[in-house]
Parts: C-alpha cells; structure tokens; sequence
DNA sequence: GCTGTAAGCATACGGCATATACTGTGAGGT
DNA sequence: ACCTCACAGTATATGCCGTATGCTTACAGC
C-alpha cells in the first residue's frame, strides 16, 4: 500500500555522514541533508524521528564500520587490528567521532564490537569476572585518544608523533591483560 | 570614560556554567545567559566575541577548576590526586566536561595542567624526551574516562563499579611509568 | 556642566528544528 | 479497468537561535 518510498533512513544516515565528512558536524542540519537528497526537510521525518535520532544512527554508522577481525586470528592481533581500525575510522569521519563518547547509544552493532572485545579477552585469560572492567578500560582509552586526534587535541604533533604515541599505547593496553602473548624469551624458559 | 559595567566575562562564563549544570549544555543560549543576568542578549557581545567564544571560556573554567596538587607532596600522590581531582570536576559539571575533548584549547590554564603533570612525571624518572608522549596518554586516559561518566556511556553500571574501574585505571596509569613508586618489598631488594 | 566613550538596548534577519495540514500516487482489492 | 486509501512527500507556519546594525544612555575626565 502507498507510495514507492524516493528515500529511506540508509540513504538519509550517508548523506548526513557525506556532510559531516565534507563541511563538519554543524553542517548537518534537516535542511541540508533533505537538500542532498533533492527532497524537502519534512520529508525526512517519515524515515526519522527528529535529529537527535539522525545523530544516533550517525553513531550507529560508525559502529558498524569498524572492522571486527576473523574469528581465527590469536586475540592479541585481533585486538591490535581492531584498536588500528577504530583509529582509522576517527580519521575517516573526523566530525562525527567524536559522538561515540558524546552520545553513547546501545545498539546491535555496538554490543557485536563489545563482545568481539570480550571474546578476544576471554582468550587471552582475562577472568570472567574483569571482562567488563578491562573492557572498559581498553575502550576508553582507544575512543578517548582517537576523538583526540579527531578534535585537534593533538594538532601541534605531526602525524609519525601520534602514530608512536598509537603505537605505545598499544603496547601499554597489552599490559592491563594477564599474559604476555609472546614470552620474551622463546624457548627458554625456566621452570 | 564610559559608564560602568554590569557585567563581566567572568559573570557571564559563571551564569553559562550554572545553566549548563542545571539544565543540560544545549540551554546554554546567548538568550538563557543574558535573561540570567538581566541583561539583553546583545549585552553578551561587549564581554564575548560570539558562542564559540563563551563554550571555549566554559572548557577554560574547568581546567581552572583542576585542583593542582601542591608542589611538595610526592609526584605520584600528586598524579592520583589530580586524576580524582579532575573526574570529579567532571562529577560537577557533566554537561561542559565533554568540550574538553571535543573543544580543545591552548590556554594559560591548560598549559599549567599540562606543567603540572610535566613535573610529576620527570620526578617519576620519565626521561625527557618520553614527558610529552606520556603526559598525552595519561591525560587521554583520564579524559575518555571521565568523559565517558560524564556523558553516561557507563550509565548501566553503579558508582561502586565505577569506583573500581577508576581505582583500576590509577592503577593502569602508574604502568606507564618506569620506576614502581612503592618498592613491593621494601628493604630486601637484591642487588 | 560638557563631552566623548563605552555599555547596554531595540530591531531585524536568515537559518534552524519541527508541528500541522495538505496533495498525489501507486499497490491491492474489486 | 477502476476505485480507494495508506503512506511518501509537500506547503506553510511557528518559535527559537546567533548575531549584524545602529540607537540610547549614563558615567569618567576634563
């Protein structure tokens, strides 16, 4: 029944992400998206609620574009890839990053990268009982050093400063986990 | 010359602040800032260039807020202090923390934080050329923290989980640094 | 008291999100 | 083939927002 739909809510969440990319957050406005979509402002509202809704499934976009890594790769690499796509996604969408801490929102795609995370921590020997806290932590500090970058919080430092500054903390996220993946000394080891 | 004033910026960052306690950052308008101070919107524009002007004064008064740990205690009494310090400034004001993130600033204040933990961390034993990347890791971390409570991204969990996390993360934090602060055994250490 | 200057005001404009009421179109039943 | 009605998109309007422009007013210093 009614009408073949012109748009719909995928449509409206990229072009609202085009935007953002293209002229920063505040660009996103109901009048400038419907205008990308050659549609009128009112239009939107059949797909959407209202913008703080538009803003959500902006997050949302961004969840899902994170790269959750094959099951089958050992944990810590899977962590590692993980932590480096999050990282190029803030610099992907610089604009709207930034709405993952600001707007927290709990949908589907935000619980898959969490328990993607979990998982990663079960098998690396993180207690059941700290999964949920390391979990935290770890994604703490990843969102809060890529909204960072993303904000111009480090804006003085070139990029090869930032890629080590990413590089350490890398390393210093394994150091809140139980084991270290590689025995630093392979093959010798005293009993 | 002239008459004198009935406002200052310093009252109009106060009056912004209180709203945004109150009512959430989005209240924060020229309109609700000037009606509090019983004054005409307008009136705002002789103490403040525009809004962007008045959110960067806010971020500016929260770091003021940071209570810098007197110089004689011991450095990493001074890092636990100023991390519980600045979590609870984010306590306080919930609504403008977050701008510390996604507004930085290079302003008086924000350098005499940044000295602060610079001088922490050199009597840590954090060699010289390490006190920049640390200092950012450090502070990323406490800022994604606290901004996360601030915003509600950990709103499913009770304050005494989040009390742990944070204790957790203090933890954390003193990994990053190279000498332990407390020798775990004192007096008995081998040469 | 005169006067110049700075503070606060009045008005206005364009852009914003969005409520309400409309128009028209095409799928599904007849 | 025709009706019909549900739903997509539109038109219009409201009230808030930031802020440009130009006016009024009241004090400081002469």
């Amino acid at each position: 029944m009614g009408r073949e739909a012109q748009i719909g809510r995928t449509a409206i969440l990229e072009s609202a992400l085009a935007i953002a990319d293209d002229d920063g957050l505040d660009a996103v406005t109901m009048h400038a998206v419907a205008k990308r979509l050659q549609v009128t402002p009112m239009a939107l509202y059949r797909h959407v609620a209202n913008k703080a809704a538009l803003l959500d499934g902006l997050v949302e976009m961004l969840l899902t574009e994170f790269p959750l890594p094959a099951r089958q790769l050992p944990w810590d690499e899977r962590l590692t890839a993980l932590a480096a796509g999050i990282r190029a996604t803030a610099h992907r969408h610089p604009g709207v990053f930034p709405l993952l801490l600001s707007r927290p929102t709990v949908t589907q795609a935000a619980v898959h990268v969490r328990d993607s995370i979990h998982q990663a921590l079960r098998e690396a020997g993180v207690p059941e009982t700290d999964l949920g806290r390391i979990e935290r932590l770890l994604s703490t500090a990843i969102l809060g050093f890529a909204v960072s970058e993303a904000t111009g919080r480090f804006r003085l430092h070139d990029q090869t400063v930032l890629d080590e500054d990413f590089a350490e903390l890398q390393r210093w996220m394994r150091r809140l986990l139980p084991t270290p993946p590689h025995p630093p000394d392979s093959g010798a080891t005293l009993a």
